[in-house]
DNA sequence: TCAGTGATTAGG
DNA sequence: CTAATCACTGAG
C-alpha cells in the first residue's frame, strides 16, 4: 500500500474524481487506531464557472482552501449539522474539490464524516503530509464499473451546471 | 412528504 | 446588525 503523492491530486478534477473510486480512505484516530474504508461515491465541482461550486462566488474565507494546490482538504457545514469532506484538486488559483459521497458501510456525505470523526479541524489539513488521514492505493483488483449521474442538491446552479454528469458511482460489474 | 440546525454570506 | 441560504438525514 502506498500513499497517494502530490501529483494525483494536482490533476484537473474530472480526473481525479472518478480515479478516486476504489481507492482507500485512510483515517488515523486519537488513540492510534487506523481504519481504512473503500471510496465508492464522489462528486466532482469545477472552478469559477461552475455555479454549483462553492468558490464560484469568490474567494471568501470559506472557500480559500479550493484555491490552493491540490491534495488539500475542504471541510464545512451544511445545514447546520453536517460536516461534508472534500478533496482539493488542480493547481493554485483553479479552484476545484471532490465531494467524498460514500465510502464502503457508510453510504452519504453527511454520515461518513460523523463515523469518521471528521469536523472543521480538518480544513486544510494535507493529505500527503497528514498523519491522521489521507489516500491509498487500492491492492484490490478493479471489479466495479463507473456510473455519472448528475449531481445531488444543486438545483440552484443553472441549467447547464445542475445537468452535468459529474457524480461518479462504483457499480458492480 | 418535511423539520431540525447553525456557519457563512451579502446587504443595510 | 439582520435575514436568506444551504454538496443532508431520519422519522413518519
Amino acid at each position: 500500500m502506498s500513499r497517494l503523492q502530490r501529483d494525483f491530486f494536482t490533476r484537473d478534477v474530472l480526473e481525479v474524481a472518478p480515479d478516486l473510486l476504489g481507492k482507500i480512505l485512510v483515517r488515523k484516530f486519537d488513540d492510534n487506531s487506523i481504519k481504512k474504508y473503500l471510496i465508492t461515491e464522489v462528486e466532482a465541482y469545477r472552478g469559477h464557472e461552475d455555479l454549483a461550486c462553492h468558490a464560484s462566488k469568490g474567494r471568501t474565507p470559506r472557500t480559500e482552501i479550493m484555491f490552493h494546490e491540490g491534495g488539500h482538504v475542504y471541510v464545512y457545514l451544511i445545514y447546520g449539522m453536517y460536516w461534508m469532506l472534500n478533496f482539493v484538486t488542480d493547481l493554485k488559483d483553479t479552484p476545484q474539490a471532490v465531494l467524498i459521497r460514500g465510502i464502503e458501510g457508510f453510504d452519504g456525505p453527511g454520515k461518513l464524516t460523523k463515523n469518521l470523526l471528521i469536523d472543521k479541524s480538518f480544513y486544510g489539513e494535507d493529505l500527503i503530509s497528514s498523519n491522521r488521514l489521507w489516500i491509498e492505493n487500492s491492492q484490490i483488483s478493479k471489479d466495479f464499473k463507473i456510473k455519472t449521474t448528475p449531481r445531488i442538491g444543486i438545483d440552484y446552479a443553472g441549467d447547464i451546471y445542475k445537468n452535468k454528469l459529474w457524480r461518479f458511482i462504483t457499480e458492480k460489474n
